[in-house]
DNA sequence: TTAGTGATATCC
DNA sequence: GATATCACTAAA
């Protein structure tokens, strides 16, 4: 099968269902040294004001605004200083859902991953669709997801922490 | 286990 | 303007 890209309509849906989907998925980055490629193996889903855990729930603001785009739109954030995470906003637009891509394979962490794909804040507020330098791709790869609950959000209520809304690929 | 890092949000 | 916080990593 050959490898296609995805676009507007994959993302347009419930941030849950992107995130379950997005698992086994390949990551491809443009850059002037050339393309690099990793699949995703772990995401978590971040859905909307209602999630205590998401950077939006309590409403809109300069950092935030980028999560009320629509769907497909990159989110770059700078954490500790130190490390970007990379996230694709899904849902409606207006509505402030993403999913954050945890890893790849060969790549165990939010912040090893932008650094090995060279992806930094210059790519906030991009798309992942259209002509664009970052981009996901389906070559037909299936595998088997596990779900687990979500890490690193201790601010978030329990009933939130308590959530399985990570979702990760089993290699065979 | 602990330090380090800097943008953002929230408080004066 | 100042401080507290943070979806992390590396070193021990």
């Amino acid at each position: 099968m050959k490898s296609k890209k995805l676009e507007y309509p994959f993302f347009h849906r419930e941030c849950l269902e992107v995130a379950k989907d997005l698992v086994g998925k390949v990551l491809v980055h443009n850059t002037p040294e050339g393309i690099l490629r990793m699949r995703i193996s772990e995401t978590e889903a971040y859905c909307g004001e209602a999630d205590t855990a998401c950077h939006a729930h309590k409403g809109r603001t300069k950092r935030t605004e980028v999560l009320y785009a629509k769907a497909g739109t990159v989110y770059v954030y700078l954490c500790y200083g130190m490390h970007w995470l990379l996230n694709i906003v899904t849902g409606e637009e207006e509505d402030p859902q993403a999913v954050l891509i945890r890893a790849c394979v060969d790549a165990n962490g939010p912040g090893k991953l932008t650094k090995k794909l060279s992806i930094t804040g210059i790519l906030n507020n991009t798309s992942v669709c259209g002509e664009t330098e970052l981009w996901i791709e389906d070559d037909g790869f299936a595998c088997e997801i596990k779900t687990d609950k979500r890490v690193g959000i201790g601010y978030a209520t329990q009933e939130d922490q308590d959530r399985q809304w990570r979702f990760i690929l089993v290699n065979e």
